[in-house]
DNA sequence: ATCCGGATAGTCCATGTGGACTAGTTGAAA
DNA sequence: TTTCAACTAGTCCACATGGACTATCCGGAT
């Protein structure tokens, strides 16, 4: 079993689906609702083409095909195993990684899926690498400084360097946090109630 | 004369060729040289693919096909005043706005192509745009306390208000700085030195 | 003298993305 | 009562992306 590809977006799919079989618009909707296009653009072709995708792979299965009138049909997807598998491994993958930035929100926002104490050493990895990243950023500013750069070209980079703190900050204080057992942490068998669909609000 | 869609290594690549003509593996050690990478991820295919659309657009133009020795011939492109002028239209379009972050990256990396007042007005309007989605986001998150949401779930949401927080500072840092005359501006006649070819200029 | 890695310069293609489109179905206003 | 906007559910396609590949040349190590 290779490591099959995953883009962000098929991760928040598979993850979504471990919560309870759907069919793709009522993903988009549930996503929405929480704001997870935040993290991920979700538009309706990328939605449907990323389902076919992990259907494809095998990492979701079709559970039923119900039609409401003479609306369109509606297939509903169910994880599979191996699909809920690939969850995990990814945001192994990425969760101490300094990769694309969206991915690793979404690492971030599935970390659950991990142990308390493996999330806490990923973290810690990815806060090494963007020190060091900052040391470069540091290193960049210095020497163009020092070459006589003007300003006006090192407003974006000096952006970076604060951001990057910043970054690097917030995981300073996180990552304390999360290692004691204060903090709520785990899957659970529940899931937070305001999300799920018995509010029905909308 | 529409205004023709851009992707930021468009942008980028313009506003490159308006310090030089050159052709798009040039271009590609220069922008990789200058660490602009760190914006925009720089590939083969989309570089070329990015400099095609471009003289389709007819924002830039060849102006002489060389080859060395037995290599592949090399193309040069010298940017037309269309393509000149789209650079400026885009940074007028995006250095305001709080769209995808690395079209503002870019944005801001070519700010100095605008007037400093005009600058200044744009980015203090993204302020104002990034306090709004600051209110949402606390907004958000003392709801989400308020139903009793479990902190696991809530970290990406904190990440992104901590980030969130550190650009706005960052803005009300930068603002002030740059409103003032002491803050070298424009795009001036020569560029910084070690950026450079050092002869074969202007 | 040769071998090899890295630089030069670019092509090609599978896949992912996002926007436009279809088409029936409520619900509220005019 | 009609009409219009918004929702439900999904398809389709143009285009952007990024990785793999080709092929030559140069300089240093073997």
């Amino acid at each position: 079993m290779k490591d099959v590809a995953l883009t962000p977006l098929g991760v928040m799919v598979l993850a979504l689906l471990r919560e309870g079989d759907m069919h793709p618009y009522e993903m988009a909707r549930l996503l929405r609702s929480r704001r997870d296009d935040r993290m991920v653009t979700i538009t309706n072709g990328t939605l449907y083409h990323t389902v076919a995708r992990l259907h494809g792979q095998g990492l979701i299965e079709e559970v039923g095909i119900d039609r409401d009138g003479n609306r369109p049909e509606r297939t509903t997807y169910a994880v599979t195993p191996s699909g809920s598998a690939a969850v995990g491994e990814w945001v192994r993958r990425e969760l101490g990684a300094a990769g694309r930035i969206s991915t690793f929100r979404v690492a971030l926002a599935e970390a659950h899926n991990l142990e308390r104490e493996e999330a806490v050493e990923l973290l810690s990895a990815r806060r090494d690498l963007l020190r060091g990243q900052l040391d470069e950023i540091e290193a960049g500013l210095a020497g163009a400084e020092s070459r006589g750069v003007p300003e006006q070209y090192l407003i974006e980079l000096g952006r970076h360097r604060h951001l990057q703190r910043a970054d690097i900050d917030w995981l300073d204080d996180l990552i304390p946090r999360i290692s004691s057992p204060d903090f709520a942490w785990g899957p659970g068998p529940k899931h937070p109630p305001a999300t799920r669909k018995a509010s029905q609000n909308d």
